[in-house]
DNA sequence: GTCTATAGGGAGATAGAC
DNA sequence: GTCTATCTCCCTATAGAC
């Protein structure tokens, strides 16, 4: 939801005042394209709330594309060094299963509560042409290779299956994009729930 | 992925042949909304492989809104239709882990492979303008009501958790529409995967 | 850096002939 | 039922002054 901008200068020191002009820009299309889609989202909207004309974007960003693109990069960059600092918090022993339910309390903060670039990424990767999704594979592999460190003793025998399996957490994770109350206050009741859903057995009986 | 004429019938025998044209241009339609989204899909491409010219379409249909509230109405029925029917195949008796897998299979099957109504509600969901979602949620909440039922027992004592889990096992299966190889041809063992991901527990030590 | 003016195209939708 | 012709609107993007 909101960004404080401690949350947003953490990643991200605007030395120069063209830069933080750019990042403002950005910000002000990360918020948009979270809540409203990608192709509901105009230039010229984007550049009402910047309090300029829609040319005047065009000095900041060449095209609408490279605009999306620095949002979905960035949106992959923050949830990742958000997981990647909570589990460097941990104690270098720290077993499989809290490094799981830390990295997932992380990637469902990053989603809910810390940034409008990886909610927006998440909301909008779907209805990206082709070309642009591709633009941001390289960040989405770079973030994947962290979840296959985590999930690889959950797949002992089949490493084989890991992958899917990745995919299966992150996808579940993004999912509760969709349903969960913006208004929500207990975002680690949601982890918690989620974690439960995810790593213990939900039913004692077993048989038909 | 492709429907074939015999999986469509299923749901709606169609009488006269102005039926017929209806139903064929709302088939053209979630195909192209699955593929390719809602707003990058205009009426002009509908019409085109429809054979006729634009200004045809609004003899069928009266606007595009109307359009593609058809469609997403039409995808949850088919889910929740398919889902219901292979419920009803199982044993009186059967437990409630072999209900779940079932159901898991179904919503499977008919996100993957038996329709493009449902994978187009899936894939546009959330890119439509919030009026338009508003309009699927009877359908939703109707289909909901299947996962609420038998998801109950894994709730035991604390059924206040029973709509979040719902919707974290609906938000879980249709994650995969997202990452899955299209031309894959095992969909099986991606519904075993899933249900083991979900139902059962990945981890044998749960200490610290 | 930001502006005014505008090009150029595609969208949803309507009018009215056939 | 389908057509041609057209309206209106909004989009991305560019040209060029300031």
């Amino acid at each position: 939801m909101a960004q404080t901008p401690l949350a947003q200068d953490e990643f991200r020191p605007a030395s120069t005042a063209g830069e933080a002009r750019r990042l403002q820009i950005l910000d002000i299309a990360a918020r948009h394209f979270r809540t409203r889609g990608y192709a509901a989202v105009s230039m010229r909207d984007i550049a009402t709330e910047a309090g300029m004309r829609t040319p005047s974007l065009y000095y900041h960003f060449p095209s609408k594309d490279d605009l999306v693109i620095a949002v979905m990069d960035r949106g992959i960059a923050v949830v990742r060094e958000t997981v990647a600092a909570a589990l460097d918090a941990l104690p270098p022993d720290a077993g499989a299963k809290p490094r799981l339910v830390t990295a997932l309390r992380a990637h469902l903060h990053a989603l809910h509560s810390l940034s409008d670039y990886t909610s927006a990424n998440v909301r909008i990767f779907g209805q990206l042409p082709e070309a642009l999704r591709r633009a941001n594979l390289p960040e989405r592999r770079a973030y994947q290779a962290i979840w296959s460190e985590l999930l690889a003793p959950t797949c002992a025998a089949e490493q084989s299956r890991l992958p899917e399996r990745v995919a299966i957490f992150i996808g579940a994770m993004n999912a509760t994009l969709e349903w969960v109350d913006p208004a929500r206050t207990d975002l680690e009741a949601l982890a918690d729930h989620l974690a439960q859903v995810l790593l213990d057995r939900l039913l004692e009986d077993v048989g038909a």
